[in-house]
DNA sequence: GGAGTTGTTTAGGA
DNA sequence: TTCCTAAACAACTC
């Protein structure tokens, strides 16, 4: 599930835990979304530490506790935060339970393909300062973003747009809501946008990033029928725009919802 | 039972 | 070298 936005409503969930110290870990030790950490040193330090506060960074997320302790999560195709009461037994999926005085703090994944990364520093992890800037911040530039297309310009632009390395956040639902919404057909190739449509595809981030961040992360909202959104996985489902019936194909990898009418190959 | 799923990594081909 | 695609990962739903 979780795009940029739906990684924000999870990373909030934690906020009931601020000021909190950890009292035990209970974890899944051999799941994979563990893997690479040092899990002893990740048990011995982080009873005791206090969540001190957290972000999101397009589907990252970093917590960070008192004593240097730092927990990155990435919740992968099916992960979730949430927080259940101090005394819960964690359920099959449930592979990490922080528990605090008041509550216990879980990230449960049923397909394991999301992520934990534990780090004992002073400084953030190394990965987490390397992330390029938000798509909501100054530095996404139409520039920069243009040049980005031109290196991948043989790619479908539906591809491109999945490229965590630069537009970070966007998932496969918010990619199609963007190519819609520039009218471009999401098979073009990322190098052959003349400047105003570059143009269109900037804005449609900007909007549909700022949109889902304001709708989706405050209560987990589905956006309004007027986005591409509601009728994407309907059987049938209408452009909102048109009522042109949409094209379903994989495209970059992905299957792929846009309007054949509002967007020309 | 088979196909499909809002994500990422990797192997291998172009 | 660099870019691009398909498969693998794993569990659940329709």
């Amino acid at each position: 599930m979780p795009e940029l936005a739906e990684v924000e409503f999870f990373r909030r969930r934690w906020d009931v835990g601020v000021g909190q110290k950890v009292v035990d870990v209970a974890l899944h030790a051999d799941k994979r979304i563990f893997r690479g950490n040092d899990l002893a040193t990740f048990q011995r330090v982080l009873p005791g530490a206090k969540l001190v506060g957290s972000e999101a960074r397009g589907k990252q997320m970093l917590f960070r506790f008192s004593h240097d302790v730092w927990l990155g999560v990435h919740l992968g195709m099916t992960g979730e935060l949430r927080h259940e009461p101090q005394e819960f037994s964690p359920g099959k999926h449930d592979h990490l339970v922080l528990r605090q005085s008041r509550q216990s703090l879980v990230f449960s994944d049923p397909r394991l393909f999301g992520r934990v990364l534990f780090h004992h520093g002073p400084h953030a992890p190394e990965w987490w300062s390397r992330l390029p800037p938000a798509l909501t911040s100054d530095e996404f530039t139409l520039d920069r973003m243009m040049a980005f297309l031109k290196r991948r310009s043989r790619s479908p632009l539906k591809g491109v747009l999945l490229q965590q390395e630069f537009f970070i956040g966007i998932g496969n639902w918010m990619a199609d809501e963007i190519l819609w919404r520039a009218k471009i057909h999401p098979r073009r190739a990322a190098g052959c946008l003349d400047g105003a449509e570059a143009r269109e595809v900037w804005k449609a981030i900007r909007f549909v990033c700022a949109g889902a961040l304001r709708i989706v992360s405050k209560d987990y909202s589905d956006p309004p029928p007027s986005w591409l959104f509601r009728h994407r996985w309907e059987k049938g489902g209408r452009c909102p725009k048109d009522g042109t019936e949409l094209g379903r194909e994989t495209i970059g990898g992905r299957t792929t919802a846009w309007c054949p009418q509002c967007q020309p190959e």
